[in-house]
DNA sequence: GGAGGTCACCTTGACCGCA
DNA sequence: TGCGGTCAAGGTGACCTCC
């Protein structure tokens, strides 16, 4: 029955609302240094970070963010340490796994009993497997590892979903008027991968309330990469695009890489461009391409002219963001001798030899496809980040598989370049991703067919099936 | 400036406003046959089929489906014929690439101008490139081969979308309040992939306010998955899931298979199920379902008892549902002996001989992966269709590649059957979609990265990004 | 113990073959 | 000329490794 789970900031029996690490994350902030000691009753917590997109939205100031450097490790503080004895508990807890469940099959009488979740000597700590209910979502899900993320105990998706932004922010757009849920409303569960129909500007509008991140980060998003809404909807119609694609440019924002394993090898990138799938395919790209650039900057100064060649000519929306922004933009910026925004990285070649290469690939036709990380190519990345921006080069001749494997064959009467193999040691073969006969994914696919079949045209039959009373209705 | 575009369907001159053809199509479609002959100015184009979604709704009645079976093909009506000469021209037109390109850089011009859409002489046909407004989502977008869709001209995401329900169907349901905004308002463009984030109840409900569908078609899905809505979202909250990924069982609509070349093998299908990644993998998948059956059958009637053990025990919620259907359906769908709900297809051995098999498949480690079709799938399937139903029977032992190209390395302390290939013959490589060195894929992060090294951890800088007026503000 | 990585799974969407 | 197939592109998410 103890209540000492002091392990992860695991909520743990503690009688002052707040520590002093906590004050720390607090002023840290924008200014917003009036803590909510009190929280209310059954409310998520929150970590110092309160609100903190909406208040740094309102100051135009120079942030001076030294003094977030690195000083402030998170690993080394206890995250928001609360008292949970005399409280209902948060939504954002932990609990065992027995505890629950319990929880779940009775959510009304979740918010009678106080401390049950803690009650068993059932340990749960972090990197344990356990039920976790997400602060964002409210979705209650099983791990095996359960840990915090930016400070708070969240599902996996809205951890994810936060650390992709961070990775790659865009500007997310509302459609509608930037109050959608998120989430099922009070614990009821989502399948798997139906987030990808949430509303992104509303999701990363609630992430960004409760997750905890640095000055500096918060800055940046609330300046560059704050979710935007289609607020009235009535006002003429005129949104910027819904989810920026390459405006705004590259800023920093703290995703570390980890640090891989120093090679001796430094081969720039090549520059030679993946091929299209046909010369139409590449004319329609650049149409579409053309069209989301007009509708793109109708708001912004400068508009080309409307081409009315029927060939659609290069797209010029990157290159347009990009002077916009270095027009604007600081000397010091210019400085800095970043990569244009139209530059193309483009993948180098491989080795072919090395076990980054062979580890994980796969074959098209006579063409091995790496999925894992070439050795050399990490050297390449690396050596280009270092400040090597040579592009010309190529790397020396590829090896690869035994001779003899391949023949190309006729397949149909228009496609002729494909493989066969000859050999006879054994192999295991299993389904790829889109082959249509791969059962685990079109399983209910099958199950309708063969209902098909069975059904056939029987119409009096399917007239049947409408007027049944069916409990799905 | 001849405005005969009579072929595919294009909006030809036409000084009636239906055609006999056109009230066929009425006709056939659930007793709406009041047709509204004058349309508004500006208005979408619809077919016979306008709001089929509501009518069919309010009639409990069974319908005499005979009559529509498959008498009038599609492709044998001229859809949709109407009047554009003193019209504001649809938005579902069809016109040269080079007078659309001049409609989208002008959106208020473009409800002056009547006819100029089909002036020039350059005739854009079904088939040919050209650009297009979808009727559902309000993009205009160049594609190389210009095609209707449902007897409408959509975009592909649109018409994809469509199959796909048709193909799978399942119930969605809006999370909001049910008139979520499909596509941008006016004519401005989405991005490719965003329209992953649509609410997909109100996208379907669109199309099937859009799309011409069959009756038979259209009566089974308003029946049963007509997409439902989260009306006032305060009706204490207790829906049903979002998408409906196991109810209700399958029936019948009128998505049609390519015939297949006959073969002559009929092995059945293997029951040996994919490895999960680990068994703490299997535990956590059991207890979402868990909990997702738990919160799902709130609304039915029977409910079992809450389990508390610490393992969750094996999920219901299929087994239920269809026991559910089976007792209140008839006993001539007991008769047609559907495969049960719960029975999981698992997919057969590869013979790895033909050119199915080694058409377009990868190598992981010492497994091939079949990315195409298997010859003796094919024929496995279509014997199952035909009522085999024996399953316990494998393939013959599995051939493949040339002995000796794959050895097993140790590539990490804890990942040791790792692949590493032997041989000198040279072969194309080129990186997978996972891999995190795709460029084409990681563009973005790569610039990102390229120009957060440059910047560094300069705050001045940065302070000065932050108050630059900046022109994506 | 938390941050970052991995990769199977899934949806999409533009093109293409076929009838 | 429209339907169905193909598969690259990219997001998701549960688990995993590393620091
Ligand atoms: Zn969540
Ligand atoms: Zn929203
Ligand atoms: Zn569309
Ligand atoms: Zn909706």
């Amino acid at each position: 029955m103890s209540l000492k789970e002091g392990q992860c900031g695991v909520p743990i029996e503690n009688d002052c609302g707040k520590s002093e690490e906590e004050m720390i994350v607090d002023q840290t902030l924008s200014g917003d240094c009036a803590p909510t000691v009190e929280q209310e009753n059954g409310d998520r917590l929150r970590g110092g970070v309160k609100a903190g997109n909406d208040d740094s939205n309102d100051t135009d100031e120079a942030l001076d963010l030294s003094f977030v450097s690195h000083s402030i490790p998170f690993k080394k503080r206890r995250l928001m340490p609360v008292q949970i004895s005399n409280r209902i508990p948060s939504s954002a807890h932990l609990s065992s796994e027995k505890a629950a469940k319990e929880t779940m099959m009775s959510k009304e009488q979740q918010s009678q009993q106080s401390t049950t979740h803690f009650a068993d000597s059932q340990r749960m700590g972090c990197g344990r497997p356990g039920f976790i209910t997400c602060s964002i979502c409210n979705a209650t899900k099983y791990y095996s590892h359960v840990q915090r993320r930016f400070g708070q105990f969240s599902c996996e998706p809205c951890s994810k979903f936060m650390k992709r932004f961070l990775k790659d922010p865009k500007i997310f757009t509302c459609m509608q008027t930037g109050s959608c849920q998120i989430g099922k409303p009070a614990g009821e569960q989502e399948p798997r991968g139906v987030s990808v129909s949430r509303c992104k500007a509303c999701w990363l509008k609630i992430c960004l309330e409760k997750f905890i991140l640095d000055a500096k980060t918060r800055a940046v998003i609330d300046k560059f990469y704050s979710p935007k809404f289609n607020s009235e909807k009535v006002g003429n119609g005129k949104d910027k695009n819904y989810v920026s694609q390459n405006l705004p440019p590259p800023l920093p924002l703290p995703v570390r890489k980890r640090k891989t394993k120093s090679e001796t090898a430094t081969y720039p990138l090549a520059s030679e461009p993946f091929p299209k799938r046909s010369a139409r395919h590449q004319v329609a790209l650049e149409a579409n391409m053309e069209t989301c650039a007009t509708n793109n900057n109708s708001n912004t100064n400068s508009i080309s002219s409307p081409t009315s060649s029927p060939q659609p000519s290069h797209p010029t929306s990157l290159k347009k963001s990009l002077a916009l922004w270095r027009d604007s933009s600081s000397a010091e910026y210019q400085s800095k001798d970043l990569y244009p925004d139209d530059t193309l990285f483009e993948p180098s070649e491989e080795c072919g030899k090395c076990t980054y290469c062979l580890h994980r690939n796969y074959m098209k036709a006579n063409v091995v496809v790496v999925k894992e990380s070439c050795k050399y190519k990490k050297c390449i990345l690396s050596g280009l980040l270092a400040g090597d921006k040579e592009e010309n080069t190529l790397l020396p001749p590829l090896i690869s598989l035994t001779p003899g494997i391949l023949k190309t064959v006729q397949v149909s009467k228009s496609i002729k370049s494909d493989a066969q193999f000859e050999g006879d040691s054994p192999i295991n073969l299993v389904l790829g991703n889109n082959n249509k006969y791969n059962n685990k994914r079109n399983n209910r696919i099958l199950k309708r067919e063969w209902n098909e079949a069975a059904i056939g045209s029987d119409s009096n039959f399917l007239n049947e099936i409408l007027n049944a009373n069916s409990p799905f209705l």
